[in-house]
DNA sequence: CTGAAAGCGCTAACAA
DNA sequence: TTGTTAGCGCTTTCAG
């Protein structure tokens, strides 16, 4: 059909004006055209089919109409709703929305940097395994990042308020009874980002006087690989009956993946060992026994990331905003509520 | 940092060259530059921390080095792993991947290809919901589907092939003793999209001397709240059970959130009544009962979708080809095998 | 309100 | 092997 790409030139000719009239109609830029050479102008657009190369428009104006999102796992429905949450938000705005997935992998992230340093996004949203603030900020385009970060204080954060989430989960496993509770957390990212889970769970042990038993920590991948590790590198622990009675693991992914593990061993999730997940995704409320979690609000946040991003974008001065926004807790059969009345046996 | 953004000319400068020998070096064009020269400009980029601008070049290259893959939920593990199959593939050759997710809505689709006509893509990998082909081959650049389709002759396709992977199932249902089967398919895309599914029910039903009711044929979208629709009206069935003993569901997202909804009703899957799945997503082996379902090779999809896409690139002459895998059943806990023995019921 | 001209960063003839 | 000269398609002063 329409071969031959046709360019603000053709329209021009057609429409019996000059290449700047027709910028100026196609490009919104509130330069004045008179309502005959719109009038005209509209029409050969019309007549020709034209579409507006925003590239090379980009390459004078010096924007991409591009950002790009970097999560570590797009295949968790916790990260593609947020992803989707962001394009729903952005792409109304004339945005194009580039998905990257690092699998967790800082090889993979730093070549989505590289990717960002070639001035190929007007913006960033980010959750970074490395952490690496400084890279960050190095970028060449406004980032936010998603997921709480202590080392972040001068970029722009949405994340869910990851102490609070903890402490949700940890209480409630204390109230049902349990008293020997483990911790499954990623061994990917700096320390800081294991610091706000593992510090919840400490002042937690702390508060309510149980003991920190670095056996009971455990770092694995947060993907169902990690959630299998998880499961066999607990059932290793000689007497883990003795040891543990509760599980409390980084994502659900995790969860879902080592009740699996967990059944296989003849184990009963809910029963032998409750376990509590994070973030609740759909598969949760499907699993065997369904999975009790903390809710993570992935539209909100995605949301708020992409609005966080539009305002930079057109104020790129002012001074980094944080938004945390609380977990729920979501109670289901992955818990045991039998010890209810069943105090300290610690 | 490197705040002003610095550009072949200042390498060339630096380097004592003009810009075409900087060029030649950084765009691998194969124009020869000797090596002192070629060294000297390295040595500038390295100092300045040059880095290409590939959108201006493919301003003049008439190459963005982006590709659209634009799928119906990305939400869903089945296609968030093509999408990282060809991401996978796309990436090293030195292409940006971006992910579209229509959410199955006819709106949404449009949009993309808006977006793939303003001469944004080099390529585009879709599994459309409107099948629209005269409309993908306008796209302005090549185009590979994802997903069987009879309408696309002259197009590159990968998919499974549906009628086989019906067929599986069907069969299995068969030999465990089913012989009242239920469809559940997609009510999206053109008649074409569900054809060949639907053809190969109906031509197993006519082969097993069953009859057609079309009473037991559901068209609903495939999501989650399509399962749960699903679940109903077929529990809206008068006398279901005697007109019923299995559904076959067009994904594994439709028979999970079906399987919740029916537990939810009293209905126990795999023994009430038995259920079966198509993808095989991570979840299916975790749900209660586990499903059944037919395999579908995500990853060698995408990456036989991104191989297709590249070859018509560098090729765009060619003739289209057709690749169709196998699905393979996975059998699981959601189909009753009691039956096995219990030769016509009907 | 409109057109001419310059240029965003890069590549591609064409000479030299 | 290298530099010069034109643009790719669009926006943006700056005159008029």
């Amino acid at each position: 059909m329409s071969k031959p790409k046709i360019s603000i030139h053709e329209v021009a000719r057609l429409a019996g004006v000059s290449k700047s009239t027709v910028s100026r109609v196609v490009s919104e830029s509130g330069g004045s055209v008179s309502p005959k050479a719109l009038e005209a102008v509209n029409r050969a657009i019309e007549q020709l089919g034209y579409k507006r190369n925003v590239l090379a428009a980009g390459l004078r104006t010096q924007k991409t109409y591009m950002v790009l999102v970097m999560v570590p796992d797009i295949a968790n429905p916790f990260w593609s709703e947020i992803a989707r949450a962001i394009q729903d938000k952005l792409e109304p705005e004339g945005y194009s929305v580039v998905i990257g997935s690092t699998d967790w992998s800082e090889f993979r992230e730093e070549r989505y940097y590289e990717l960002a340093r070639s001035s190929r996004f007007d913006g960033l949203i980010l959750n970074s395994v490395t952490d690496n603030i400084d890279l960050i900020k190095d970028l060449g385009a406004p980032g936010v990042l998603i997921g709480e970060r202590s080392a972040a204080q001068d970029i722009d954060t949405v994340g869910t308020d990851t102490r609070q989430a903890a402490r949700v989960a940890l209480d409630y496993l204390y109230e049902t009874g349990h008293r020997r509770i483990a911790l499954a957390t990623s061994e990917h990212g700096s320390e800081r980002y294991l610091s706000l889970r593992s510090q919840a769970y400490k002042e937690f042990l702390a508060e309510k006087g149980l003991p920190y038993d670095p056996e009971l920590v455990f770092s694995v991948n947060l993907d169902e690989e990690g959630g299998r590790e998880l499961a066999q590198r607990f059932l290793a622990l000689p007497n883990w009956r003795d040891k543990a009675d509760a599980l409390l693991c980084g994502n659900d992914i995790l969860a879902i993946a080592a009740m699996g593990e967990f059944r296989a061993f003849g184990i009963i999730p809910g029963v032998d060992l409750s376990i509590i997940g994070m973030d609740d995704i759909p598969a949760a409320a499907q699993t065997y026994p369904s999975l009790t979690t903390v809710r993570k609000p992935r539209w909100r946040l995605g949301t708020a990331a992409a609005e966080f991003l539009l305002e930079r974008m057109r104020n790129p001065g002012k001074p980094a905003e944080k938004r945390l926004f609380p977990g729920e807790l979501i109670i289901r059969d992955s818990v045991s509520r039998k010890r209810k009345n069943d105090e300290d046996k610690s």
